[in-house]
DNA sequence: AGCACGCCGACT
DNA sequence: GTCGGCGTGCTC
């Protein structure tokens, strides 16, 4: 028997099936999806099997043998290992990283060196003392102690010998059991024999007897029957007890909210929406929804019902959320409503935690898991629905290899097990909406708050007025008197302080105008050496301006903020507020998001200033005043989502304000107020900003009206990277099609990370089926020459952002 | 990728 | 002479 395996080395050259033959022993063991340990080289490492045949075109004398299989059963189901075939191409990928990628980091190997004794004669005292009695010693060991010359000596006389060792993270925790196995009969014998000293023997076999349950912890025993440690050792060894290791679940503590599963009664919209999604469950129908919901109007209701619905089939549920870490508030309901059937996975799990995760659906005894990104590879093997909610988050998107989308593996796994996919957001991707619009999605739409509060009432506050009556601070007056009355009612204010991008910009305080390129609509992006600026699209270049182009202002420059900035100023203008601060320094710590976010709920502080991750999920009865400092940032971001971006977290966060009885008040501070992104998201005018967005995209030919794909180069040097840059801009015009448009190549808008120069061509395009292929052939032209001079080609496509 | 093999300069 | 530098090539 021969088994195709795919190795554990992400390398070019390695990226195929490798054949082993198997040793009749395990021919009953081996099966597709099992991980198994081969030999490979000189070293040993982990693999996959992915296929089992009897026959093989290579010389069988020269094949090697498997050296052990380590699951029992495979840990890739069928339908995963056709997944990762998919993702491997999609993606263009190694299938080794997309066979990872669906794994919990417990089930991935790591390696270990060891160097083993072969001849301790050979050796002198130094080396051998590291030895002491065993016959190995780490690789570290011997580093640590400076004797790797030595070793290296030893290594080519064969008085030691370099073996690897596959170390496995997985370990199922378990406790230790004591059960009373043995018949009454012979424990009362047992007893009599005793001899009259064993008192507490005497007293923990009384109490045994006496109880109904046969099996206990050590904890149990010591505490209950007041036994000690020495006195169930004896019992165990006259065979009244028995010693066995079970297996547990860790633990997965969560802060303790006093909260009971409320039903909400579905108002006709939700009835409808959820009508139409049971329908498509009930008859198997692999239908695409676009739940388009505004804030506050229950889609998450929705969302438990469907599940409920799935469940109540037999069925299991996947359902996504941008980062749930950052959403407890989710997780609660879920775990409310269906109880231990939920698993839950994100990043704030510990290795252990989300191996035990994965095992509980693995092995069918949960039916949901709530989760991010990659639990949408959870292996559950009968889905009923799949749910992505904030379907238009950029978390979905994977950032590195494999760079796959969280939302095309949805709908994957959708047609597969033939069930709905539900994709809900306020604020739909262009994209998902123009599907829908189109017919490819089914769009379902919620247009009214569940609870019927109104919508929080929305100004725009122009920050040009401000500065020109000498207001130089970072609040408005208007914003300041807003904070003063809510402080003095003690309700509770959250302020959201933009992220500074990874561009800068120049922006005109006087007129808000942003320099642009004329050619791609884009914000040219500031370089300090030598002041210009620069359109990373398509490489135009211009000197930045002392006057603005449009009013000749002198008041024109480069736009950012800082956080402390913001605290400081808020120390000095409200000195009684109490302030928790929740951005990439504060929440590093496990669990640290929901400390803070629980403390808010408690009303432990009266300002919530964040960035970015406070506009997600935040749903507390006493907000009523929501601030956004700087509205620009994101509108101006040198991207071609910046406005998609920024209506997003506009609406996003002016949902947080009064979503339950008190009446909500927001407040967004912007030099552009008569931009659409701004204007439109004061309302939640959802599709006259999906129109006025669209006209855009269709002239510069951007998604969804066409396909994108970045290819990146990067070198140490500037003159290499853009060299390497050029070739291959060249060489993908001259192989793609007439219609594909390929755009650089130029410099990107970071232009240096860690050192390595980056230059970057967009590929422009509707249809082009020789993408793949040739964007392939362009991997090994890279492979085999051009990484032997130290030059780094990426390619994303549908990238996510082209920054 | 990671390891062995092999071919040349700088030392005991 | 030998140690050890890293360029080259292979991994079922």
């Amino acid at each position: 028997m021969i088994v195709e395996v795919i190795v554990d080395v992400s390398a070019y050259p390695i990226d195929r099936p490798f054949d082993y033959v198997v040793p009749e022993e395990l021919e009953t063991l081996v099966e597709r999806g099992s991980r198994v340990h081969v030999p490979f080289g000189p070293r040993k490492v982990q693999g996959f099997i992915t296929n089992i045949k009897e026959q093989t075109d290579l010389d069988i004398s020269k094949l090697k043998a498997i050296h052990s299989i380590i699951d029992v059963e495979p840990v890739m189901t069928e339908e995963l290992l056709q997944l990762s075939k998919w993702l491997t191409n999609k993606t263009l990928c190694y299938e080794i990283d997309a066979l990872q990628v669906m794994l919990p980091a417990a089930l991935r190997a790591t390696y270990k060196k060891n160097i083993k004794l072969v001849d301790s004669s050979a050796l002198d005292a130094d080396f051998l003392a590291l030895f002491g009695k065993k016959e190995v010693v780490s690789y570290e060991a011997i580093e640590k102690a400076g004797l790797l010359r030595a070793m290296k000596k030893y290594l080519s006389d064969g008085a030691v010998q370099l073996e690897t060792v596959i170390k496995q993270h997985a370990k199922a925790k378990t406790i230790a059991k004591y059960k009373v196995t043995a018949d009454k009969e012979f424990i009362v014998e047992q007893l009599n024999s005793l001899t009259k000293q064993a008192v507490k023997q005497k007293e923990l076999i009384e109490w045994l007897l006496k109880q109904e349950q046969t099996s206990f912890t050590m904890k149990q025993l010591t505490e209950l029957a007041n036994a000690t440690n020495s006195t169930v050792k004896a019992i165990l060894e006259k065979g009244i007890l028995e010693k066995e290791t079970e297996e547990v679940y860790r633990e997965i503590t969560s802060l303790d909210y006093q909260d009971i599963d409320k039903r909400f009664e579905l108002t006709d919209e939700q009835t409808e929406a959820l009508t139409k999604i049971n329908h498509a469950q009930e008859y198997a129908e692999n239908t695409t929804f676009l739940l388009h919901g505004i804030t506050g109007s229950g889609k998450t209701e929705i969302y438990l019902n469907a599940i409920e619905h799935s469940i109540v089939n037999g069925k299991q549920a996947i359902m996504l959320v941008p980062e749930i870490s950052l959403t407890p508030q989710m997780t609660r309901r879920f775990k409310l409503r269906f109880g231990d059937q939920v698993a839950v996975m994100h990043s704030g799990l510990s290795i252990g935690e989300k191996y035990d995760e994965w095992r509980k659906i693995w092995r069918g005894e949960v039916k949901v898991v709530v989760g991010a990104r990659s639990a949408i590879f959870a292996p559950f093997k009968d889905l009923g629905i799949i749910i992505l909610d904030e379907e238009h988050e950029s978390t979905y998107k994977q950032d590195d290899n494999p760079r796959y989308h969280a939302r095309d593996v949805a709908i994957w796994r959708g047609e597969y097990h033939q069930c709905p996919v539900i994709l809900g957001s306020a604020t739909p991707s262009l994209e998902s909406y123009a599907r829908a619009s189109k017919g490819v999605y089914s769009l379902l739409k919620l247009k009214m708050r569940a609870k019927e509060q109104a919508l929080p009432t929305v100004n725009v506050v122009d920050m040009r007025a401000e500065l020109k009556n000498g207001n130089r601070s970072m609040f408005s007056v208007d914003l300041a008197d807003a904070v003063r009355d809510k402080l003095e009612k003690k309700e509770q204010i959250v302020l959201f302080l933009n992220k500074r991008g990874f561009s800068s910009f120049v922006l005109c305080r006087d007129c808000g105008t942003v320099v642009e390129c004329k050619q791609c609509d884009i914000s040219l992006t500031y370089h300090r050496a030598g002041e210009q600026l620069k359109c990373h699209y398509c490489g135009h270049e211009e000197p930045v301006p002392t006057k603005c182009p449009e009013c000749n202002s002198e008041h024109i420059r480069f736009f950012g903020t800082g956080t402390q900035k913001v605290e400081e100023e808020i120390a000095k203008l409200f000195p009684y507020a109490r302030v928790l601060r929740m951005d990439v320094d504060t929440t590093r710590a496990k669990g640290a998001h929901e400390r803070i976010l629980k403390q808010f709920g408690d009303g432990e502080a009266d300002i919530l200033l964040g960035t970015q991750m406070i506009a997600k999920g935040l749903d507390f009865p006493n907000i009523t005043l929501v601030g956004v400092l700087n509205a620009d940032t994101t509108l101006h971001l040198a991207d071609f989502r910046a406005a998609e971006k920024t209506f997003q977290l506009m609406t996003q966060v002016s949902g947080r304000a009064g979503r339950h009885d008190k009446e909500g008040q927001v407040y967004i501070q912007t030099y552009t107020p008569e931009h659409y992104a701004i204007e439109l998201s004061k309302s939640q005018l959802y599709e006259p900003f999906y129109h006025t967005e669209m006209l855009t995209r269709k002239q510069y030919g951007y998604p969804p009206f066409y396909y994108l794909t970045l290819v990146q180069v990067t070198h140490e040097n500037v003159l290499l990277a853009s060299e390497y840059a050029k070739l291959a801009t060249d060489w993908l015009r001259a192989n793609l099609s007439s219609t594909t448009m390929v755009v650089g190549p130029t410099a990107s808008a970071i232009s240096k990370i860690q050192n390595r120069y980056r230059y970057q061509c967009l590929i422009k395009y509707k249809k082009e089926p020789l993408l793949i292929e040739k964007l392939q052939q362009l991997i090994k032209m890279y492979r085999t020459d051009w990484i032997k001079k130290g030059v780094i080609l990426t390619i994303d496509l549908d990238p996510s952002t082209i920054i």
